[in-house]
DNA sequence: ATAAAATGAATGAACCGCCATTCAGTCCTG
DNA sequence: CAGGACTGAATGGCGGTTCATTCATTTTAT
């Protein structure tokens, strides 16, 4: 029987060398040596070179949007739900380096590669922060004239921007949790000096 | 003589092929063709593959630099500035996707592909937004407690990923004055409806 | 219970197509 | 006609993918 093991480890070792390396630079052989496993043995798991790539970005996604969501569900205040998910995307990615270079990665290059492949776990995720300004919308936190499929984007761009900081060779030194306290704050309140 | 001409011809010709394409889909010969020019003439005018991207990527935030210095020369208003820099990146953007599309190429991969490749010019295009927020900070216009150096980058990744939605297959009409007037408004005051 | 046969996961060397780069030859131009 | 610009076919190596082979495990036959 196939292993799920096997699987595991092949898309473990995937993401860190997609990681190291980036996707064209990355060779089966680094993959299969990573994973401690022959180079054919890697087509009975997966398809193609890209399909493990697919593979890699799904499954990390499906994951933070588990992880995410399971957070945002026991909180109603819109407020606090935006700042659960900024903190916790910024907590993840500074945990998890090499899913952050993937999700980079990914995102630029999977609609040249493949056309028409349509990214949906992703769209889950960004829709995820959608939902919670729609949700303030109704409640009258949020201003009515802002667009909740630009400002997803907008907050998907400066998070994953964000997190560069924290790779190489840039390096800085702050924490997740500073990091995103000042980031939930300006998108609520602006960089504005309150007039008062 | 090399003319100056084929120069420009050649990073016209990259710079269409790597956006529509991505770096490593993209063929010289492609470039080639599209600049109406022999494979080997590219290597006259470039020492390789690579070059051709780091040259392109150069020339067009050197560009892009420019064009906005330009525009703020003539205003003294770090909040007025803001939004000239938001506008302009945004309507250049639009204006040219292909630029657009290099430019998330680009920023991905070179550190990838080149060890320790710094680029001074992109450095230097972030540091006209870090720039100006300093300067609001002494003017008492802007927050002292918000760190430059961040939200440089999240200014930068927002306006990036909210410039995506005029490349396909996203495609949304939003006008780029439309989003730019969005997006000042939300670094500026934020999402929350005011409180008085 | 034991041996023989069948299965299929795993291997990794070899294949083959691709493409960046080169360079010997051609074409301009002054 | 000399020097340099330009050409594009040829090269060489790289690496994704394949597949003949191995071998541990399971099934079947006696």
């Amino acid at each position: 029987m196939k292993s799920l093991n096997k699987h595991v480890k092949i898309i473990n070792a995937a993401t860190k060398v997609f990681a190291k390396k980036g996707f064209f630079n990355a060779r089966i052989s680094d993959i299969a040596k990573e994973a401690k496993v022959a180079d054919g043995t890697i087509y009975l798991y997966f398809n193609n070179k890209f399909d493990i790539l697919v593979s890699v970005f799904e499954e990390e996604v499906s994951n933070m949007i588990n992880q995410i969501n399971k957070l945002l569900v026991q909180e109603t205040d819109s407020k606090k739900k935006l700042g659960i998910f900024i903190t916790k995307h910024l907590t993840m990615m500074k945990k998890n380096r090499n899913l952050a270079e993937v999700i980079q990665i990914e995102l630029r290059q999977s609609n040249k590669v493949i056309k028409n492949y349509r990214n949906n776990t992703f769209v889950e995720y960004l829709d995820i922060i959608a939902t919670i300004i729609k949700q303030g919308q109704e409640q009258g936190v949020f201003r009515q004239d802002i667009d909740p499929d630009i400002i997803k984007r907008v907050v998907f761009g400066a998070l994953d921007e964000a997190a560069r900081v924290w790779s190489p060779p840039i390096s800085l030194k702050h924490t997740a949790e500073e990091m995103a306290d000042q980031l939930t704050f300006v998108f609520l309140s602006g960089i504005l000096v309150p007039k008062d």
